[in-house]
DNA sequence: ACCTGAACACCGTTCAAGT
DNA sequence: ACCTGAACACCGTTCAAGT
């Protein structure tokens, strides 16, 4: 699926091709998906855009000001993603999960970048008013603002730190994957259960919950969220 | 401190180095520790031991191999310093934290090797009994083996993926961390705060928390763990 | 048996040359 | 004004040559 002259059927040459912020940026976007083969580079990118790869220079100082500029991108793609609608303003644990979820998933589409985004801090606005939101719930719940703060800073971390893991997994080549595989298959494949009682007990439990980074997602936030909920308590009986 | 001849006092000529797998592993983990530069590359572990950097290749199979050799270092470097001799069998709790902690620290003390190893699986005979041991613990607080192997599992998976998240960021270059600080500073700097009450109320705290990352975690694990402790106190009454 | 060093395909980035 | 392409300093890795 190459570019092609549509008259003659033959390649195009590549000739001073007009690039813009924009056009840059969703090749890019296309790039990191795993469909687009999960890869960030200038070389990449240039073959996608039909340009040489250091005309990118042009329009972005450098690839840390390309990856910044796309994370702003992917933050408010989650903003707009959230499903505020279905919610009312009291349902404050199906407003986290449902701001963690989206915020995973939108990273999870676009591993290549999420590893390099998921750290990174920028000031976008969109995701300012969604901190007041989010603040707001945990505050007409009963939490006072600066624990309402300290909530959605955990919340936020907690998201990102396993989209970090898990994007990071999911860009390693399938053979070093696969060495992870054998790995646990060693592991827990064969324990003794006079040695080890307990983890022969779960070990099926936990090989179901092995390279299953959904579901080990989904126990901790409702772990956490367990752990949020007691906060709430304490502090509508402690005022 | 480049290595000398002794009795002419020039830099000897590089002339066939002896090496073997424990140097090797010796040198690279002292390049990923931040004093050792923070970079694991071939190049740069040849000059650590005076040898070709190729000449690695006769005793690991690729870096990947060596990456794995030195996670599996990691792991029970963490294991030995978990401190139980303090700890009895009833505390699940400063169980569970003492084994994050620990876990935590010694990979941040290699935020090179951490960012690789962090997510990654190795076969290691130490990890194993110490699962056992984790399990048993929550077993004697009151969980079926089943959910203790789950609680094991949320509770490393958490930990590594902070270490992966912040040992990532470690690693960045002084002047992109720099720019980070930058976005913070205009993001929460100036909160107008008629538009945003809640946030304005909480930005003194979510600004100590900024890059504290030992924090947030700490935070995180508490909150985590009082989820934890819901989960035995329905177990005791439930059964 | 195992270290050396040239070589290769890839990175990000710079800069003079083109249009 | 902005795209091209040669060039550079780095990556990991392979392989023939040395000892």
């Amino acid at each position: 699926m190459t570019a092609q002259d549509s008259t003659t059927g033959r390649p195009t040459a590549r000739r001073r091709v007009v690039l813009s912020r924009e056009a840059i940026l969703e090749a890019a976007m296309r790039l990191c998906s795993p469909e687009g083969g999960g890869v960030l580079t200038f070389s990449r990118l240039g073959k996608e855009l039909g340009a040489d790869p250091t005309a990118v220079y042009r329009h972005f100082r450098d690839k840390d000001d390309l990856v910044l500029a796309l994370t702003a991108m992917l933050i408010e793609e989650a903003e707009a993603q959230v499903d505020r609608a279905a919610l009312s303003h009291d349902q404050w644990r199906e407003w986290l999960t449902a701001t963690a979820r989206t915020v995973r998933a939108v990273h999870l589409a676009r591993p290549a970048l999420a590893v390099l985004a998921a750290n990174r801090t920028t000031a976008s606005p969109a995701e300012t008013e969604s901190v007041e939101e989010i603040i707001g719930v945990l505050h007409r719940a009963g939490l006072p603002p600066v624990e309402a703060a300290e909530c959605y800073r955990m919340l936020i971390d907690l998201t990102l730190a396993f989209v970090q893991s898990t994007a990071a997994f999911l860009i390693l080549e399938p053979e070093v994957q696969a060495k992870d595989d054998a790995a646990w298959a060693v592991k827990y494949g064969l324990l003794p259960a006079e040695q080890f009682p307990l983890l022969h007990a779960g070990s099926a439990r936990l090989t179901e919950l092995f390279r299953n980074d959904d579901e080990v997602f989904e126990l901790v936030l409702e772990t956490f969220l367990d752990g949020v909920g007691l906060k709430i308590e304490r502090a509508r009986s402690g005022g």
